[in-house]
Parts: structure tokens; sequence; C-alpha cells
DNA sequence: TCTGGCACTCGATAGAATAGAGTGCTAAGG
DNA sequence: CCTTAGCACTCTATTCTATCGAGTGCCAGA
């Protein structure tokens, strides 16, 4: 591979990636010498195509059709030519802003909702992951009685997003009791984040010492519970790509949630904001692509949302679109 | 159209209905008089089949095809040869009564790993809906601060399950007055049912009876909010079609979850079980049958499930599976 | 009333022919 | 040395034709 990506090549490759996310269909030289800027013949255009095709940014889907990128021309073409900073199509994004500034709900539908203003803005799956559990900074803790010896546990988070946990008790309790060791908890406990309970020293009362002993260990289960996630518009996918078991192969996939969510870590811890087809390392998802960005409360990356498209998606309008909304969410969430 | 469906139709229209669901491929005459139990020549099928296609209960792809069922020859084969009662394969199913006997987290989960078993058992998307908010029986109420002026109310019902609402006070309030407004809210609603909150009266403390009167307000908005439903196994409507842009329109109608359950609303109502083709009276879904059944609560229907697949589906295996589940739900809960 | 026989229809499949988009290479011109 | 016009070549997509065969409707006879 004799890697030597002068200015002309690079020129040519954005041109075909752009025509052929517009049109789906493979670009020929002769093609590219009309449309784009490049004031050369096409048999200039058809040598270097020869070579980027040589040097893996292209293929050919059969002797005699345009060309068409492969993973390493779109990963080419998302780091040299998509400016994180710059705002595509902003026009599109007003609603982006109305979105945030519109009060709501709880977290739940914020992050659902998040989810959906997504897919609507880009017409791809939009995935919202909500913060690590344990993370959560504990705010109120109550103790609800089910029934003789079944106590339902509610922690409150300082975002007012509340997790639940059924106990069962070793012995029986009547409310008053329950009332107590709420608030008991919730004053020790009260600002503590949700990873770091530590042991409780004795409170002299033997009673309330069982209870909120066993209600430590219902919230140290909570810590370990699965990271909630919002996956909508997974319908889109129908329409990104032609062949049915494609269809079938990626929607398979996205409803495993652990596996989207593990993977949109993956592409995070490795400083990424986009994989591109084999890069995902995920068989199925070998012709989509993952563009994803954290979203930042106070300082902290608590969560993050990700959109999962065909190889051939717009990548600038999507990043833009990944970037502002997480930009939103962010600073919502951060007002709170 | 001369109705006169003779017992030999009748079996030649369930053969028909049963060929064609195994093998997808229009059942002509003379495979008929193979396979099934009818022991008549081809010819003799042949003209039955004729009268069946002019009586509605047939139709034909095209000339010289063989014959597929109508939505009229479905729904008589439904009406006709599926039995409530039987369970089909039950050896297949032994997996529901497990599911139902091992213990379960919260509702929502409960329902969502429903949804999922329904899915698995059927290969159709399966829907569950919760119980109507206003049915609920009020357990308890606690008012949680988030500001000063903002609080987070939470009522728990009866079966535990938890819901919540952030409201803005009109005045700054403590944190004792909230925990004595939960307590007096609870002690007075515990019991009753969200739908009939009656006004209250005056406690003769003012500030506790403005707090009060929000917290109701905010009951009475709960009340309102839409059903909870879970959709599990969209991804399968990829498989139960071949035609890509049948799978975008019912994916997409899916994905309209308030049609969704209006639908299944719909179908209940009119005291169906099963609802064929353009009898469901949505345009995009005039290939799919959708089968649903309502779960019982201690004597009372608190929700429903559903499932949705090709009107070509395994009519009975579906009803059974529908039908188990759906008392299994309901059995549990009621232990609950 | 049923059934065997038969002519007929029409989609599906396979081949052959054609068109055309696009390529790689070569040779001439700057 | 780089560019470009020209050209032969390749290969898919399209179209057309011919053929096959599953399945039908109908009729005449048991």
């Amino acid at each position: 591979m004799s890697e030597s990506m002068d200015s002309r090549k690079a020129a040519i490759l954005r041109a075909v990636v752009d025509e052929y996310v517009k049109d789906a269909e493979p670009v020929g030289s002769s093609h590219l010498a009309r449309i784009s800027g490049i004031q050369v013949s096409s048999a200039t255009i058809r040598n270097e195509m020869n070579i980027l095709e040589h040097d893996g940014y292209l293929t050919q889907p059969h002797t005699s059709a345009g060309r068409i990128p492969t993973d390493k021309g779109y990963r080419y073409y998302v780091d040299t030519f998509v400016s994180e900073s710059e705002n595509s199509d902003v026009m599109q994004f007003r609603s982006i802003e109305e979105f945030f500034t519109k009060a709501h709900g709880a977290l739940a539908e914020m992050f659902s909702d998040t989810s959906r203003l997504l897919t609507k803005l880009t017409n791809y799956a939009a995935v919202v992951t909500g913060p690590s559990p344990e993370s959560k900074l504990i705010r109120s803790i109550q103790l609800i009685s089910l029934d003789t010896k079944k106590v339902l546990l509610l922690m409150v988070d300082s975002k007012g997003v509340v997790e639940k946990k059924t106990l069962e008790l070793s012995e029986e309790v009547d409310e008053s009791a329950l009332e107590m060791a709420s608030n008991y908890l919730t004053k020790k406990f009260r600002g503590a984040p949700l990873g770091t309970l530590v042991e409780m020293e004795s409170s002299g009362n033997l009673r309330l010492d069982n209870l909120c002993m066993e209600s430590l260990g219902a919230l140290r289960e909570l810590r370990g519970e699965a990271e909630s996630v919002y996956i909508e518009g997974a319908a889109n996918v129908a329409n990104a790509f032609d062949a049915v078991d494609t269809v079938r192969r990626v929607l398979a996939t996205l409803e495993q949630h652990f596996l989207v969510v593990s993977l949109i870590r993956d592409v995070l811890s490795k400083g990424q904001k986009v994989a591109i087809g084999s890069e995902l390392g995920i068989e199925p998802l070998a012709e989509c692509s993952v563009v994803v960005s954290p979203y930042v409360v106070e300082g902290e990356r608590v969560g993050s949302i990700g959109l999962v498209g065909p190889t051939r998606m717009n990548y600038p309008k999507v990043l833009a679109a990944v970037n502002l909304v997480s930009a939103g969410l962010g600073k919502r969430l951060s007002e709170g």
C-alpha cells in the first residue's frame, strides 16, 4: 500500500462518498468529472480511483461498475472532512433548541423523548443510555409496606429518578418501623453516591439495624442492575437497507439492548465518536455505522447518546445532530 | 353469495388454511387430494374450491395458481376450528409455567419480560399493556423535595407500581411540611382508586391544605397519563413478510404505541380475541392479524396482552400461547 | 353426484441477444 | 512527467422469446 493521499485524491474520495451517500449507486469517473468541482478529465479521475482502490479506500461491486467507498474510505472521509464544530444544516435543527427549552417530566420520559427526537432528525435508529446507577447520588430512601413481610424500597436520586426494588424481610415489621427506617436511611445516606455504600455502624436499636441491613443489601443490588437504555426508530433500518435479510439481522441485533450498550461503551472508550462497519466488530452490523456522543452534566459524563445507521449515512448531518442533541441534553439536565 | 357451508367445504377450507400457514404457498386441488384426509378426487375439490372462492373464503393470486385464504376465510377458520380450551402444542409451552413461578422484580420488568416471553413462544411481535391508571388503588403517597419549590410526588399503588410526577409549588416548603403532607395524604387516600379522587375537606392547617391541593392536582394528571405499553419482538415482522416495504409499513405502525393500544382496546371492546387483516381497520396492517386477551387480577380485567403477526399465522398455537400467558400473568399478579 | 380427461391459462424459469455504463490501457500532446 | 482522448473490453441489467408445468374450468360418462 503506497499511501500517498494528495489533495486531489482526497477530493475525489470525498466526492465519491458524497455522491454515494446521496444516490446509493456506485459512482463512475465520468459522473464525477461532470458533477464535482474537480477540473480534470474522467480519464485522470479513473487513474486516481484506481489507486484509491488499490490503497483500500474504494471498491467495485463488480468490474465495470462505478466505485463505492470501503469502511476505510468512510473512515478517511469522517476524519478528514467532517468538522466537529460545523453545524451542517443548522436550519433544520432549530427544533432541537425548542425541544430542550420546553419543560419536561420525569427523566425516563426525557430520555425516550430525546431518543425520539434524534430519530426524527436523522431518520436512523437512536439510542440514549441513562446515567450509570453507580454515579447516582441518593436523595431519599423510602420503605413502603406491600405485605406483612414484603417491602418496596424506593430510592430517589438527585435528579429525581426513582429506582425500586422489592425485598422480602426475615421478620414482620409494622408501618411505624418502616417510617423510622426510611427517615434514618435517608438522613444517613443523603448525598452519597450509590456506588460507594459503606457499611453502617449500629444505631443501638436491634430492630432498626436489621431492617437497615436488609435495605442496604437491596440498594447494593440496585447498583448492579442494568443501565437504562432507550432505543427508538429501529423501524428506520427497514428504510436504510434494501435487502430484507440485512434488515432482519440488524433489527435482531438492535433488540439485544446489552449488545448496543456495550457497543457504544466500546466506541467511547476508544475516544471515538464514529465507528464504521467492520470497526464495530459485530458481524451482523457489518453494514452499519454508529455515531456516539457522551453528554455531560456538571462536568461529568453521565451517559451517552448514539445513532445507528447504514455505513452509507450522512455523516456531517448525523454528527451535527448527535453533538447538538447531546449538548442540549447535558445542559437541560444540569439545570434540572 | 349463496352461503352453504357444508362440512366438506369446511374441511377443505380448513386444509387450505393449514397448508398455506405451513408453506406460505398457494395450495392447489391435487395437493389437497393427496395430503388431506378428504377422500374425494381433485376434481371435486376443484369444484368446491370454486364455490368457496365465489363465496369469498378463498382467492387466487392469479389464474392457474392455487388458492389462498381471504380474511373471511381465516375468520371462518378461527371461529370454527380453533377451540379456546385446546392447548395445541402444550409440550412446547412448559416454559410458561416455569416463567411465572419464578419470582419477579418490579411490575414494569414483569410486563416487558412477559412481552419477551410471548414473542419467544410465537415468533411474532408481542404487546403487553399495563393496568389502566384509573383502576389503580393508592397504597402510599410520598412527597420528596427536589428544590426549594420543586417536589417529586411518588404514588405507589397496591401492586407496588410506582408512578411519579414532578410538581412546581406556588410557595416554598420545608422537609417537615412535606413529610407531614405525605403522611396525611397516604392516610387519607390509602385504598382509594386513582380514578375516583374526590375533593378534600380542609384539615384546618392552611399550609398543609395548600400542599395537598397541589398534590391532588398532580395525582389527577397522573391518572390521565398514557397507559404503559411494552412491545417486544417487533424485529420479527421482518421475518414474517418477504416484501421489504410491507415490513417498513408494519414496523412504522408498531412504533406508534398509541395506535397499537387503541387497536387492542377496539378488538377487546367488540368481545373478540382475534382480528384479521382488514378487520383491523388500519390500512398498513392489512396483512396482519392480532390476537388479544385481557388478563384478570382479582376478578377484574386490568390490562391485556396481544400479538401481532401476519394474517398467515398459526392461529391455534398463537391463541393457546396468548391464553396461557394471560392466565399466567393474571394469576401471578393476583398472588403478588 | 362424483370423477377422469382434456384443453387452456398464465406465472415462472431459462437462454440468447442487446444496450450501455464503466473500466484499463495506450499513445499522443502539453 | 502529467494529462487526456480514444478504444477495446468486461460485465450487469434489460428485454425478448420459448418452454415448462402447476393448476384451473368444464364436460361427458359412471
